[in-house]
RNA sequence: GCCCUCGUAGCUCAGGGGAUAGAGCAUUGGCCUCCGGAGCCAUGUGCGCAGGUUCGAAUCCUGCCGAGGGCGCCA
């Protein structure tokens, strides 16, 4: 690695000068301006006033000292600002980062072994199998399946789950409303009256119990849910049956776990979790004075559950169950498992524009954008890109026309062009028999040009930014990374030309490996998020 | 009242303690015999407020102001 290069250059100049106390680390960074370098390093401030000396004068003498024997692959070294050092790297070592990416190929590139092959379980969407998916899933829903993608980028083994909540209150009502549907009477207090109530009864067999419409309801529902995700490339591997909890007994083995810990207690006929004994700030019910659980306890039961079968736990919520997390990490931590290992992730919420007007949601009258309709409308690159363009921890825009439209504001569009772009010199290349060809009969050394480097300075970044959004579960670092390597490729495109108008043979077979490179670099990003990349547009 | 997330350019948003705070759109002006002009280049404005830690703060800490969400024996 260049960066160890580098580091050991500057330990090694720190030793020659006699400098003490020596750093403990010495950190690197990339400059945002260009020209401030490749990389560059804090140490002589960071060193400077321990060691007794001004920070510039130490970062020039050790400047001066790596400058005496210049690392392989660095081109220069300077001094600059307070006492940084920046180092500019040679293009012979971008071309080694060409070499790499085309020997990884889009299956490897920016791959890691940072899990180590960990299992972790990512539960999201669970929504209640009651109607369809709404646009209120839509942003978890791409989050969640792009972050499962990366993770196993760096190398975990990933399990996709949907929660299903298949029993309770929810569910009743939402049985006896198909049956009030059903038999032409008003949905009961509290019920489900949304219009495809009306129409699922309709399709509904005649004659079923409430248990029969319950089940036929949430066959129903599942289908519908799991029919929209798949429109948009999502697939679970698990689909986890809350009642299925009931079947096994799961949930009173919880409870008798929870009692062996000394972890409950009654009061006022019912029994409770002691949640403040683990960092919650009130006590929690979890079987009511009546008898019923509250949706804590098989909740905590099917977390168990979840444990049992992996390493590390991620669940993606909506913003209104922050308040839930507290009690779900006691309830773990009282049963024995390690709460650092239960990761709780909130998606903040979506402002849906349409027109220039925000677009109001109301579930008690049943107005809800469906997730369908919002796939149908603007497709499922448009609908995952943009969701997954921004941070979930902010609340988020969404211009449902600037999606839909195929003009360049789209960003969608633009990186999706960049691809096209790349695709269409390819196939002219094809045509003429230029491509594919082999890199060892190209001479790299031919690009130079700041385009040029500049796609490989890109490339060279993407297994940091996969590891980061890995790390910090953050797949919008992969989207802007893209929207960077897309702008990079359209100014390539414009300046470089790969094949004729005076440009040499030499020059056209260097740089269809460059064109081979950034199209890996492409693909492998957009199949992070989920996100086609088409040959044309 | 308490808890969570957030407050950065006219708008939508990046910004892993560092240098002159960045993109895209919008504005204005350039660039098409040429691999797709669905593009490229140039162009002004900004870290909610006040303290603190630090050689250095948009970033970390505290308080205040503002936005959204949550504080049930609901799910």
């Amino acid at each position: 690695m260049i960066t160890t290069t580098i580091t050991s250059s500057l330990r090694d100049a720190l030793e020659d000068l006699g400098v003490t106390p020596q750093p403990t680390v010495i950190n690197l960074e990339q400059p945002a301006n260009k020209g401030h370098g490749d990389w560059s390093s804090n140490i002589a401030m960071v060193t400077a006033k321990n060691a007794g000396w001004a920070p510039r004068e130490l970062a020039t003498e050790i400047t001066k000292k790596i400058n005496s024997a210049l690392p392989e692959g660095i081109e220069s070294v300077t001094v600059a600002g307070p006492g940084f050092i920046n180092f500019t790297l040679s293009p012979l070592w971008l071309h080694n980062v060409l070499l790499r990416v085309l020997e990884q190929g889009i299956t490897q590139f920016g791959q890691t072994d940072l899990g180590q092959g960990k299992k972790v379980n990512i539960e999201f969407v669970s929504a209640n199998p009651t109607g369809p998916l709404h646009a209120g899933h839509a942003r978890g829903a791409c989050y969640g399946d792009s972050i499962a993608n990366i993770l196993q980028a760096v190398g975990f083994d990933v399990e996709r789950e949907f929660y299903v909540n298949d029993r309770g209150l929810q569910m009743n009502l939402f049985a006896d409303s198909l049956l009030a549907r059903k038999a032409g009477d008003q949905v009961p207090e509290n019920g489900y009256g949304g219009a495809y109530v009306e129409e699922w009864a309709q399709k509904m067999p005649d004659g079923l119990s409430q248990e029969e419409a319950l089940s036929w309801g949430c066959e129903h529902a599942k289908e519908d849910q799991r029919k929209t995700l798949e429109m948009i490339g999502i697939v679970f591997d698990m689909w986890f049956s809350e009642s299925s909890l009931v079947d096994s007994d799961a949930i009173d083995h919880t409870i008798r776990a929870l009692e062996e810990k000394e972890a409950t207690y009654e009061k006022d006929g019912a029994k409770w979790l002691k949640s403040t004994d683990y960092g919650d700030d009130k006590d929690r019910v979890l079987v009511k004075s009546d008898g019923e659980y509250t949706y804590l306890t098989p909740d905590a039961a099917y977390h168990r559950d979840k444990f049992s079968r992996s390493d590390w736990l991620i669940n993606i919520w909506g913003a209104d169950h922050h308040g839930y997390i507290a009690r779900m990490k006691a309830a773990m931590e009282a049963l024995g498992h390690d709460p650092e290992q239960l990761t709780v992730t909130i998606t903040q919420l979506v402002k849906l524009v349409r027109g220039g007007h925000e677009v109001r949601l109301s579930k008690r009258h049943g107005e809800v954008i469906e997730l369908r309709e919002i796939v149908e409308e603007i497709g499922p690159d448009a609908t995952r890109f943009m969701y997954l363009l921004q941070s979930v921890d902010t609340k988020q825009t969404f211009d449902l026309d600037l999606a839909a439209s195929k003009v360049m504001e789209n960003p969608v569009f633009y990186v999706q062009m960049a691809h096209a772009r790349l695709r269409s010199i390819q196939a002219k290349a094809e045509t003429l028999e230029m491509w594919p060809l082999p890199v060892d009969n190209a001479n790299l050394s031919l690009l130079t040009h700041q385009r040029e480097l500049d796609l490989l300075r890109d490339l060279y970044n993407f297994a940091d930014v996969v590891q980061l959004s890995a790390r910090e579960l953050a797949p919008h670092k992969i989207a802007i990374w893209l929207r960077e390597l897309a702008t990079s490729v359209h100014g390539f495109y414009h300046d470089c030309y790969v094949i004729g108008d005076g440009v040499s043979q030499e020059l056209t077979n260097a740089r269809l490996q460059l064109v081979e490179a950034a199209r890996t670099g492409l693909v492998s990003g957009l199949n992070l998020l989920g996100v086609s990349a088409p040959n044309s547009m």
